[in-house]
Order: structure tokens, then sequence, then C-alpha cells
DNA sequence: CGGGGCCTTGATAACTTTCAAGTGGAGTGG
DNA sequence: CCACTCCACTTGAAAGTTATCAAGGCCCCG
């Protein structure tokens, strides 16, 4: 139990709308911290806050009924997560790298005339929301490991690779178990997937969680199915 | 080919906008009708109107390179269909059974001062996708093809269950591919798996289509991994 | 009556999971 | 500074599941 650091989503929620100085857009003024570990929201919690991503990561889970984890999505800088359906969040969220974080009132989603432009921006989350879900679908409906594993690197690779010479540098912030259960994998699969693709000279392991990508065309073209 | 069948989007847009009678939602007055294997829109196409089905059934599916398929959605009475993504459709979408259909404009997406009400509905829609999407999510990341299959026939169930006496009517509108590409399968496998189901007692079947559930819990518990 | 599409079924191959053991690095305490 | 422990990752072997390839049945329709 890690009761000190867990990071209770109501008392937050409380401090950002009470007591926080507020701007026009009834944002958080600067972003607020969050250590990994913490929770922004739980499942089926009640929303008063929808979270803008501005560093860091963060992990969208579901637990299922037989104790099963489906990982949803995870969040990077510029992301939106927690839009609510009928007022409650959606899934769970905690953070897997330490985050800064800005806080956007739900309210804003149903009335406009709130904060016309952060409204905007919001819906706008919403749609590029629901694109981003039916990519992963292309990823979770791929046949093979090695295709489902080569397009979750080329999406890290697109979103947070880091340019190192003529290659480029991909930190996971993630476990193998989050990949795993974010691709309908197990752990041991993930890791032998990587370990092929390392084989084909497609990767390189600085370690475990320090990835260089030596071949993006051959990273697509698996991730393609070719 | 059926290109005398094909309904071109373009040219019913301009027939909607340009020429229907409009009322204050800025939608179809009356329900448009669509005939099985007419299309409402393609990937990537321009989007002016998003698409709300009042009857019949829609696919949404996205095309790979490798011209492998994946069903992302089907669209049911009551849901909205065609949210776009930077102003551009992110599926394909055709009937899979005759349908009526309200088309109503993308701009209310970003312009609330058109049609409040109207704008208000669409965000709803859009957030109730996006958990709709997770849900889907959850079947696709289970292991095992009876765990999906069943979760898909739970799903239909409560969808569009017809009441049967002591049991439910459930008449599939899509075939076994299209269940194949939903799921992440092969038509075989959907086969195979409906066989065991009925073997199990947990269905019957009238026809290949039509399906008698005839222990829901059984196939809710099936569907959860039990 | 013939053709085509869809569904079902069977046999085999390919793939992934499961179970188990071993490796290595980070953090802790002596 | 070193030994120890823990945890994540890796690797191996066997079992289980699904895909693939192939064939047959059924129904609708021309």
């Amino acid at each position: 139990m890690q009761s000190a650091l867990h990071f209770d989503a109501r008392q937050a929620q409380g401090d950002i709308g009470v007591h926080a100085p507020r701007r026009r857009s009834l944002s958080d003024p600067v972003p607020r911290r969050i250590q990994t570990g913490q929770h922004l929201f739980h499942e089926r919690d009640s929303a008063h806050f929808v979270y803008q991503i501005v560093s860091g990561v963060v992990r969208l889970t579901r637990l299922q009924k037989d104790g099963r984890r489906q990982v949803i999505a995870f969040g990077f800088p510029g992301d939106v997560v927690g839009l609510p359906s009928d007022g409650r969040h959606t899934t769970e969220c905690d953070a897997i790298a330490p985050c800064e974080i800005l806080a956007h009132r739900c309210t804003t989603l149903m009335q406009p005339e709130l904060d016309p432009d952060l409204h905007r921006f919001l819906m706008q989350a919403a749609l590029d929301e629901i694109r981003f879900l039916q990519d992963h679908f292309l990823m979770l409906g791929r046949r093979l490991a090695l295709e489902k594993t080569a397009a979750f690197l080329t999406l890290l690779l697109d979103r947070i690779g880091e340019s190192l010479g003529a290659y480029t540098l991909v930190r996971l912030p993630m476990n193998r178990s989050d990949i795993a259960d974010y691709l309908g994998l197990t752990p041991e699969t993930v890791s032998r997937t990587v370990t092929e693709l390392r084989c084909r000279k497609v990767l390189a392991l600085d370690d475990a969680n320090t990835v260089v990508v030596l071949d993006p065309n051959a990273l697509r073209d698996l991730a393609d199915g070719a």
C-alpha cells in the first residue's frame, strides 16, 4: 500500500475547483504535477474535469470481471483524457511517468457559452479521440504478434521518437505487461517479439525500455503485414 | 459492379443540403432511405454530414494496406455515425440492411450557435461513441474465440433482441465474415464457435442469421470468461 | 437445372499461451 | 563496498487454440 502517495481525485478536484485561481478558460492556471502511480480518476467516477496532458504519460485501463485488464490507451503530451459518458469516467487513469496536467471543467462540454474556445477545443479532442481509438482497432485486429508489436512501435516512433543521428530513439514509458494488455497478448509474447525484431536488425535495445529503431521502413512494412 | 445502385455521397449531400426543405435543426425533415449495399461515405471523404440511423443497420469499416478489413462498428437505430476528424470521415460506411437515415450538417459540430440543441446532441453522441469503442476493445482483447463471440452476441442480444416468449430472438444483419472482421477472427472460427454454443444449448439457430438465445446467463458468463 | 455465394466441417500447420526456470539491474541493508 | 532481495524481463518446452487449406451442403436466383 502507498496510501500516502495515493492521489485522491476528489480532493484534487476540490483544490482545483474551489481554491485554485481561475482564468477565463476555467482551467488550471498552471499545470498540476502528478507522480508515477498516482490516479487521476477511476472508472465510473463522477466526472468533474477532463485532463490535458502537458508532459509525462498516463495509462487508461478497463478492468474485467475476471481480473484481466485491457489497456485502452496511453495519454501523451497534447492528449485529452477523461472525456465522460453519462457524466462518468469510463476508464481508470493513472500516471506511468511524472506528469504535468491541466484540468478543464466538464461543464464546458455541454455548455459552450461558458468558454467557447475551450468548448471547441474539447469537441475537437473528442472527435480526434474517436479516430485514434479506431486506429487502435487496426492494431488489435492484426493477426500476428509481430504485426501488432511493429504497429505499436511505429505509433510510438511517430509520437515520441527522438532523433539520434541516423536512427531514432524511443523511450518506452510502459512495461511489457502494459504493452501486452494494450495489444491483447501476453508479456512473454511481447518479449519474444521484441527479441525477434532485434534479431532482424530492425531494432536495437539499450535496455529493456530504451529502443533504438534501426530500420523504420522495415518496422512499418511489418506493421502493414508485409 | 453495381454502379446503378451505388449511392454517391456527394450527390446525396448536394440533394440534402441544397434542395431539401430545412427545419430548425438543419437536418433532414424526413429520413432518407438507403438500400443494402449502398455507401453513406468513404474513408477520407470530406465530411459535410453526420448521419443518425433511424432504422436498419450500417457497417463501419477500415481497409488495410494488405487488403484486409477491420469492421469498426455496426450502426443500429439511435446511433450517430460519420463523426469526422480533421473534417474528414475516418471509415467506410455502407448499409447491410435497408435503412432510414437522418443527415445533420457537420458545421453544427464546431458552431454551437447554429443549432444549440443539435450541437449538444452531437457532442453527447461523440462522447457515447468513445465509450462504445472502448467497450469494443474489451471484446477484441479477450483471448478465446468463444469469449469474443459470446460477448458479441450478448451485445446484440441487449441491442436488438426480440422477446420470443421465454427466449430471445436475435436476427443477425451481418454475415460470418463481418463478425469475424469485427472480432479479429476468421469466418471459419466464428462458424465453429457458433456451432459450439449450439451444442452447449446456449443458442439455437433457425437459419444461419436467426439466433434464438436459449440461455442468456450462460452467454454472459462465457463473455466474462467463466 | 445450373451457378454462385455463404455456411459448415475436417485435417493439418502455425502461432500463442502457459508453466517454469534463469538472468540482470536497482535498491536495501549489513 | 558488497551481498541480498525483488522485480521485470528473457528464454525454453509443452499444451492449447486458431488459421489455413480443402471439400461438401444448402439456398437463392437466373
